[in-house]
DNA sequence: TACTATTTATAAGG
DNA sequence: ACCTTATAAATAGTA
């Protein structure tokens, strides 16, 4: 926006344009804080890299240590490690293995939700990552609404109230990534649905330059 | 940032915080629309609406009606129609039901993969929603990838190329929320997991030039 | 909701 | 790659 008026359209070099990549990701990140902050809201930002490699994903830092989930836990990982947690066993484990708890709600509905697995298995690495990344976003946020609401329930519960000020913050998640959710992957080789088209492409876990 | 200098803390006035939410959730929006179409990434934005209310999802539209996924269909979907479609069995059927094609790998892992599926079953609708949400980004930006990979591999497999103009988009993903991806939730009457301990974090990860 | 006065963000350059 | 600067954008307060 400075020097000259950009046209919106895709920047033909390559420098120039990973130059403006990196700034305007740290800006879009840099807004998606403030709004988190000055409208107390959840905010979170997904970025896949531009060759691929590990997705950029922000999100809104929960505010109570207590409440802090397996997901916060998880999310609490350096990245590194992460990495390694990617394969279905542990999304499993992340998502809830106490089996014993389980046992009572599987009688609901018994095999109905394998497709999902089967799904999940044909994921690559990253796309797990990936998705692991966006869900564990979607939990905090959802972690951290229960929080506010327990608050706002434990101060008076007021629904329809119209406290002029001070009232509780509301909700907000962004991926400022600007805005939504998500996140790129690299290597896809399967189908997500049995309905798509097999396509495959290379794919790996580097993290070049 | 006109007038006068905001402070960065929580907006108490919640009129105002009102409108600066709308007011920035829509640069955040328009920011992200920005860095997808100038560096030719994928873009995803989630924004948890300030009452719990519908999230807020942006993400970089596929380029390619071709390879519209059942996620972009989903994703093109009017949001009334999507709120009627956040019960557990739809999101069978969104990440795929077709049963016999499955057939086969459901040999793979038997019954390994039910705990999730309670999990779901116990969120709440808007949970699910935004869950959802944050996974048809993720798809969809896979999807998106796997495409931009096909485009290169044909124009001319080059890894490790050094052309400097004219080449290849990189991959990009946002939730600029504002940024980062997930939701936030409104009610969450049950606890995701029961093995974890509490902490806090926040998540990056940059791969930049 | 629409309009400025200002503050930010940032494209070019160094 | 990081710092500076001139200019385009975003937006807080206001009508």
């Amino acid at each position: 926006m400075p020097r000259r008026r950009v046209p919106m359209t895709l920047i033909a070099n390559r420098r120039t344009r990973a130059v403006t990549y990196t700034k305007r990701k740290e800006g879009l990140m840099k807004k998606a804080r403030e709004l988190a902050t000055l409208c107390g809201v959840q905010v979170a930002v997904v970025c896949a890299g531009p060759d691929g490699a590990a997705p950029d994903v922000w999100t809104t830092p929960p505010k109570n240590d207590e409440d802090a989930s397996v997901i916060d836990k998880y999310l609490a990982l350096p990245v590194e490690k992460r990495a390694k947690h990617t394969r279905v066993d542990y999304l499993r484990e992340l998502l809830g293995n106490k089996k014993a708890d389980l046992a009572k709600l599987q009688q609901e509905g018994p095999d109905e939700l394998k497709p999902p697995k089967t799904v999940l298995d044909r994921m690559s690495q990253d796309e797990l990552q990936q998705l692991l990344g966006s869900i564990d976003a979607t939990l905090q946020a959802t972690a951290e609404r229960r929080k506010t609401l327990e608050l706002m329930a434990a101060a008076g519960g007021d629904s329809g109230g119209d406290r002029r000020d001070a009232d509780v913050p509301p909700m907000h998640l962004a991926v400022p990534c600007t805005g939504t959710t998500s996140a790129g992957v690299q290597g896809y080789q399967h189908q997500v649905h049995a309905t798509c088209n097999p396509s495959r492409s290379s794919s790996s876990t580097s993290t070049p330059a």
